[in-house]
RNA sequence: GGGGAGAUGCCCGAGCGGUCAAAGGGAGCAGACUGUAAAUCUGCCGGCUGAUGCCUACGCAGGUUCGAAUCCUGCUCUCCCCA
């Protein structure tokens, strides 16, 4: 892996940057879009490279549990099994141990999962999270942490700082060959925990950093100000991924203060629950005021795969029940979110950023 | 022609003397969703009202009863079986 900034917005901490990963070039800022089981929800691998996405997320719990990381090996790996020859990051498994947390124990060796698919034992530890994503052989792989949700006791906090910091020193040391890995500051809303996790976090050698734990149900009042506070911390000639978020508006703050990488299942879920991204902000597609609309719900917002559809169709297939109704919902979300990014890019290169905030105001 | 079953809110469909503006679906309307156990979940859904409450409602018309969607009589209409 290599990493460069090639540019830094003058009025903002905002950051350009190239990263270059086995299976291809990514441009920074970058969104991912969330693929779980190795799918984008309802769209395929072509879609996505028609979006022009360059980078995905996957998740190495879900495939673990099926099809199994051996059985992705067997087949030539994560990349060939969902013919998606560009850059994968998969996340570890960290955030299952919130979203899973009725069945799951975590100890000082590792999480201990009970199945949600079938109920059998899944022991996962951070070296066999290391090994899960060694096998599924993606671009970047993300340590086991534990992510605690929102609120959260201080003690249970503390106790995610303390056992992320040494599963960290364990994933580093049970790093494969050319594995590159991330490390993942946790600490939740307590500026004195984020303190302590970042500086423990950021001591061992990693590729890459992310701010963990947030987007895990907390407002964004207070989701801001620990990015803004603790996002400039990490160190700057390495990639900063911010993960789980989010609203365009969220990411726009967070590249102001220096964010590399996101992703997030909104757009793909949002689509899916029939809500699409416009420059006017989310609207609902199925609500009667589309009725007879011929047009898009947004001039501003129309994009090249989705544009020959009305917004009166889509209403008219979410209404019938249509799956195509959520792939179209989700062509168009990501497209949003592609141009969101590109436009990021751009106004940090070219010095536009109030410009770039004054158009996404509403969105 | 004979015998039987039934008509409930936008639709389907429970209810079978009071606790019924009437279960449950569906449709409709409106929300939520942030490293995906989510194509899921939530709210509203006769009218007026902030709430209490009031009014109108269970095919139509009468009746019994303190009280009827529920019981009785007649009518209208549907469906099924036999000839």
């Amino acid at each position: 892996m290599q990493f460069e900034v090639v540019h830094t917005s003058p009025s903002t901490r905002a950051r350009a940057g190239v990263l270059k990963l086995p299976h291809g070039v990514v441009e920074t800022p970058a969104f991912m879009p969330v693929g779980t089981q190795g799918v984008v929800k309802t769209l395929t691998s072509d879609d996505l490279e028609s979006l022009e996405y360059e980078m995905v997320l996957a998740n190495a719990y879900h495939l673990a549990l099926r099809p199994s990381a051996e059985q992705i090996a067997k087949l030539g790996g994560l990349h060939r099994f969902m013919a998606w020859p560009h850059p994968i990051l998969t996340d570890s498994g960290g955030f299952q141990v919130m979203s899973l947390a009725h069945q799951r124990k975590v100890t000082e060796r590792g999480v201990w999962f009970r199945s949600h698919i079938d109920g059998a034992e899944f022991d996962l530890t951070p070296e066999r999270a290391l090994e899960i994503q060694s096998l599924l052989g993606v671009d970047v792989s993300m340590a086991l942490d534990v992510c605690p949700p929102y609120p959260c006791e201080e003690r249970v906090l503390e106790e995610a700082v303390r056992r992320t910091t040494l599963w960290a020193e364990r994933c580093i040391a049970a790093r494969r060959n050319g594995q590159t890995l991330f490390g993942i500051v946790q600490g939740g809303t307590s500026a004195k925990l984020r303190q302590r996790s970042l500086a423990e976090v950021t001591a061992l050698p990693f590729e890459g950093f992310a701010l963990g734990g947030v987007s895990v149900g907390e407002p964004t009042e207070l989701q801001r100000p620990i990015v803004a506070e603790f996002m400039p911390s990490l160190p700057a000639d390495k990639p900063r991924y911010l993960m789980g978020v989010g609203q365009p508006k969220d990411i726009l703050h967070a590249v102001r203060h220096g964010a590399d990488l996101f992703d997030c299942v909104l757009p793909t879920r949002a689509a899916r629950h029939h809500s699409v991204y416009t420059l006017k902000g989310v609207v609902d597609v199925t609500t009667a005021r589309w009725t007879d609309h011929a047009g898009p719900w947004d001039e501003m917002s129309v994009f090249p795969l989705t544009a020959r559809y009305s917004a009166a169709y889509v209403r008219h297939l979410f209404k019938a029940g249509e799956p195509t109704a959520s792939r179209i919902a989700t062509l168009h979300n990501l497209a949003f979110y592609r141009r969101l990014m590109r436009e990021i890019r751009e106004a940090i290169l070219t010095d536009r950023w109030d410009a770039l905030e004054e158009r996404y105001s509403e969105a």
